[in-house]
DNA sequence: CGTCTATTTGAATGTACTCAAAAGCGGTGG
DNA sequence: CCACCGCTTTTGAGTACATTCAAATAGACG
């Protein structure tokens, strides 16, 4: 299955596309192979691009002023990524996004995204359920965060993302949580030794 | 000004609202008086509307197995206010959202935000917008939680939401930031003494 | 004025971090 | 096939950040 067709059959799950849709699409992006560790987005630069993941596997993270990666989200197969504050305000960006698995990604330039916005109304309707739905997640994360312990936290996260957490080292999990790798290693023995 | 141009005026921010559709959403939204310290949604509850803040403040938040309430977010004027999962689902909501202060709210149903989408493509756009900003701004909280110690969140929310901090008690900011409030009073007496 | 809630203070405790070091585990090149 | 390299994971001791509980004080509202 091409990266296209998985971009295609991704909207099937909310308003499908039609023929005319998936041609104005196939001409206005941009289909990427990434390596694992390279950056589609690094401080300072603009995001201008909606990243469709096709294949493999993205963390965005920010760097704080002792030098810390602090992991914000992590975006896998039929998700998408993109600093959205960068990408509305045009502003230069503060955060980084990088492969942690060699990918093949579908961009989407600002001029073309809005072209579809314009030119069929569709697209403001996906974009408003994929974003709702992100914003349900992301909010359930921060209830967590002010609510939970890290213990909690972790099974909470191995729960919902299985797939991830198999995928992903420990180190880049506890980035997640918000806690020291050490501190996930002995989260670990604790639960293992019940 | 009355409560329904408060929000036809809050849409010209976005794209603004033609004669026909303000008419359509005055007869389709029902404007409400709540009382401090009244539910407009509690645990189990169905979230069934989306409620606008003419005037006043609310708090939406969850409680912990341990009784403890964790604030979620506060919303007032201008703002929206509804649990997403809920209201999208169809599920029992585990959030209360409760007013703080003597509020007036318009409060649009679900059947009827569904006739707007189909009808009217610029309420799938603005609410596209709305909820992308609303995404935007908990993202930045969620970077601060896993990455700032409690003094620099604290900091951070007296930045970004100084009309709300002067108005809330620091209990319910404490709850915010995830924080006793024994230790935010600790906080703030830090803060003075430099 | 009394009641209810918010705020402050302090002592003891618990949760998570820092730093340093060792052990494990792939992958890669010689 | 083995040796080495880079990265991840584990362990431990000492420390820092934040909580708990109890109690006193201060404010706000009817």
């Amino acid at each position: 299955m091409s990266a296209l067709d998985k971009l295609f059959s991704y909207f099937d799950d909310y308003v499908a596309l039609d023929r005319k849709e998936k041609d104005e699409l196939s001409q206005r992006v941009k289909v990427r192979k990434i390596k694992r560790r390279q950056f589609i987005l690094q401080e300072n630069d603009l995001c201008r691009h909606y990243s469709f993941i096709a294949e493999g596997c993205f963390k965005m993270y920010g760097i704080d002023k002792s030098g810390k990666e602090h992991n914000l989200q992590f975006a896998a197969e039929n998700d998408w990524i993109a600093d959205l504050g960068s990408f509305h305000s045009e502003k230069p960006s503060k955060l980084y996004i990088e492969a942690l698995e060699p990918a093949v990604i579908i961009q989407l330039e600002k001029k073309d995204l809005i072209f579809f916005y314009v030119n069929y109304p569709k697209f403001d309707r996906n974009f408003r359920v994929i974003i709702e739905n992100k914003f349900i997640e992301i909010q359930t994360r921060v209830l967590q965060n002010i609510s939970s312990t890290a213990e909690e936290r972790y099974l909470a996260f191995l729960e919902q993302y299985p797939t991830l957490s198999n995928r992903l080292p420990g180190t880049q999990i506890a980035s997640y949580l918000g806690v020291t790798p050490e501190f996930l290693s002995k989260i670990r023995k604790d639960i293992a030794s019940k």
